[in-house]
DNA sequence: GTCGGAAATGGTATCGTTCACATCATGGTG
DNA sequence: CACCATGATGTGAACGATACCATTTCCGAC
């Protein structure tokens, strides 16, 4: 049924040596007999099986995985875009998989695809603990750790400073007078949802703020339940005057609720989301963020020696254009 | 170095065979024996090589891969989320691989991963010849083409009713008393973009407006460029009182320019970019194109036998809230 | 006590490719 | 004219997992 490369040699009258010396551009073959052989691969139809290459000792595979949340959020697909464009230039095809940041999908789709071999691994984990891994690193496959730092696991990582980030936002709105400032965050077993979070309880201590825990909700995943909550918030006895949300999407809900209920609470955004207007933004180079975990699998690949290194991205804080509001 | 299946197999003292079955969870095993393969397998490390279960004959490779022009698109990002989930739930891994509308890389990639014996290819395809996949249907690989239709090649496909939209929103403009109407399209090769022109065509055609082709600008492919067009023409002695942007990005591009030159002109967006306010959308159902194509694809590995089909999905206007603007 | 048969397990060939090595032809050189 | 270097090609054995078939074990039934 399929076209072995046995087809091809049979066809062109040379061993399947020979057709292999070919397809890989290896010297030592007259040229009458390597047009023979492409003949035969054209007439054939023939298609190399990379399958059957890599199991060989000591093959690539030439793959490498991007394990990531939700294409549909822009900051992963920005990532998945500078990574791809980086191993393509290196000939190597990645493969974006998709967790929905469950952490059950994530362990399955991470096994299947070091199942099927891949050289490298960059995974913008959800999960708690990445000791499973360890073998895997022992045995060589790169892994490096996007955005999230591994747990339980020594291993290459890089992370923005989320931190500071935070911090100097809520800094910049208690400078501008801001008494009671909610805080909107993620699942709290996120590594930059809990960095988020002490980044912004910094602030308020720097500040002498007293941390309201009425007013800090973690655990908030979707645009609708930060709009809730902001709702909440914006429509109770003493609103806070203004918010800061701990990631995009969670951005997009309070600006929702904000615009519908107190349109001057100012709002902070960490990371952006086109179409969602925020008074500041606490940026950062999100494809340097994927060049940077792509190079350090590669170098990982070519037999780098380097100890484990988890290098950290800064951020900086853009406060929008006030004609845009 | 690896672990395989014969060290497994020595520690646990029995044969590559009964830990393959236990494995595969195949019935014939005691339930000591499996224990014992189990905790061999367990500290060894062990880790199944799906390449070379694959490379066994009639076995499949349980991988899907969906070739799209850019995930930072919205509109690929959703395709490419639902098409996963579909995949998903059959247990099937989708590998998502970006050509940056390049028929070239194209072209290179679809060849990789058929070498790399996908079962089966979804394809938005930027390429403008098809006939080179005819073996590879031949031989069983599912391909079915997603909003763009195959050339020179007989294939599934699923495509939204381009021109009926495009013509029902220019119909609309006439409607409401607009004369001079701008045109910004694609790249013509593009079978989306020539049909989506074609709609519009017919709609003055149906208006008896003449075509102006000082308003029509095809070959536009970047928010950038859709904005010098819109700009050129809102800055000209007689500008156009409506736009019809032929994708999501040009409709952003020429969002731009209106807001600074000329407020009061309608536009109307080609599916949707959060953040771009648009009057009039032409909304089709994205997740519903990649469930179907999803499904397409697996009914032609579930060996139906139908013959090659062409679905078309319906689209439908989408007047924006008035008050959002 | 022996036999049949089911359950558990192992041996071996094989998938498509590549590697190390063997072989073969050719022709130039002493 | 014999020899060997060189280049072109073929041979056979892997790689890791699985399918088929053979073998062993063990227990109940007559």
């Amino acid at each position: 049924m399929t076209v072995t490369m046995r087809d091809v040699a049979d066809l062109a009258q040379v061993s399947t040596m020979t057709v292999s010396r070919v397809l890989n551009g290896m010297p030592g073959v007259a040229t009458e007999t390597a047009e023979a052989v492409m003949a035969a691969v054209e007439a054939t139809g023939y298609r190399k099986n990379e399958l059957a290459r890599s199991l060989r000792p000591g093959q690539r595979s030439k793959m490498i995985a991007l394990v990531i949340g939700d294409v549909a959020n822009p900051f992963y697909a920005v990532l998945a875009q500078s990574v791809e464009n980086y191993a393509r230039q290196l000939h190597y095809v990645t493969v974006i998989f998709n967790t929905n940041e469950d952490p059950e999908v994530e362990r399955r789709g991470v096994n299947d695809l070091l199942a099927r071999r891949v050289d490298g691994l960059l995974l913008v984990s959800s999960d708690t603990d990445h000791s499973y891994l360890a073998t895997d690193i022992e045995a060589g496959t790169g892994i490096v750790f996007v955005d999230r730092p591994p747990v339980g696991l020594v291993a290459d990582a890089v992370v923005v400073d989320n931190r500071s980030g935070v911090r100097a936002a809520t800094t910049e709105l208690i400078r501008r007078g801001n008494m009671r400032i909610g805080y909107i965050g993620d699942y709290e077993r996120l590594f930059t949802a809990s960095e988020r979070l002490a980044g912004h309880v910094a602030a308020l201590s720097d500040g002498h703020l007293k941390r309201a825990d009425d007013l800090i909700q973690m655990g908030i995943h979707t645009v609708a339940d930060a709009d809730a909550t902001a709702t909440r918030w914006l429509t109770s006895d003493s609103p806070p005057t203004a918010i800061v949300a701990g990631n995009n999407l969670l951005a997009t809900g309070a600006a929702n609720a904000i615009q519908r209920h107190a349109p001057t609470t100012m709002l902070i955004g960490f990371d952006e989301l086109p179409g969602t207007q925020v008074d500041i933004t606490v940026g950062f180079d999100v494809a340097a963020l994927g060049a940077t975990a792509a190079r350090m699998l590669f170098e990982r690949l070519d037999g780098t020696d380097r100890v484990p290194t988890i290098e950290v991205l800064p951020t900086a804080l853009h406060v929008a254009n006030p004609t845009e509001r």
